[in-house]
DNA sequence: TTAATCCCTACTAAAAAGGTAGGATTTCTC
DNA sequence: GAGAAATCCTACCTTTTTAGTAGGGATTAA
């Protein structure tokens, strides 16, 4: 299984949109200073949030992003998933019928991997971006 | 967070020697051919659960391991923190007041990934090496 | 026209993962 | 006592992933 600072990132980012944003688009830079991100690796990370439709970016001066739909409706299992950070914890392919290792047969500890990966992933689907706006934060 | 083939292979061990010892010692060769891991590698992650006290060693010809403890006291989250795979998602120092990044706050991810922390951790602490066992599997 | 901004591609340094290699030590069995 | 089977121990190594950096190009508001 993966998370790492990229996921991270791709969280504490659309958080920080979520929190800051009054209509205008929010630039990458204002996030980097407020977040301590490299710009650099902010840029990276949007393009995917990009292609996968969770913010939408006006290009030129005073441009930036914006979520591309309410805080309400985004999962953060969906901003995972759009920086490649799937939650994945078989060794194996899961619609396969072989296992790990080659056998022919799921492994002892399959379905442990299999359970352990549906509790985190239902995790993900239950917290919305919403969820974690300043607004919300105690 | 981290979940690795080392963990993995941790716990497909503990599980053979949970499903196959009758009270004679297993030896890693034995596991090795059985779950498909290198002899060696195997080795190093034994040491780490001899020290953690999960299974207990008998050296020489007819040697091997066996379960230090029944199979329905050993957590998986004890075989997983003895092979250092921690599962640890939070980015900061947990007990320390400083965020990620060193703002002087904790980050407005801070508690989600702590949440998640928890949820992980808490299905760990909840299935026991027994719910592995072949006698279990359906 | 200029500055701010997104867009795009390539490269790279450091760390972690996933082992391998080689030998030393212990103990059972013949 | 010799050999074989096993654990024990340390060092090294290769590949992949992570976490960036670098350098420019394209777009647009003022
Ligand atoms: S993890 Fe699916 S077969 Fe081992
Ligand atoms: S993860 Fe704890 S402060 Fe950011």
């Amino acid at each position: 299984m993966k998370l790492t600072n990229k996921g991270r990132y791709a969280v504490m980012a659309m958080a920080d949109l979520a929190s800051n944003s009054n209509e205008r688009p929010i630039s990458l830079s204002e996030i980097s200073i407020r977040q301590n991100i490299s710009l650099a690796y902010l840029e990276q990370i949007f393009i995917k949030l990009k292609i996968n439709n969770l913010v939408k970016s006006s290009r030129g001066a005073n441009g930036g992003y914006t979520l591309f739909k309410p805080a309400t409706e985004i999962k953060i299992s969906n901003i995972i998933n759009a920086v490649d950070e799937e939650v994945k914890t078989l060794n194996c392919k899961k619609h396969s019928k072989r296992g790990c290792n080659n056998k022919a047969v799921k492994c002892i500890t399959h379905n442990l991997w299999d359970q352990l990966d549906q509790h985190i992933n239902g995790f993900f689907e239950k917290v919305k971006l919403q969820d974690l706006t300043k607004q919300n934060q105690k």
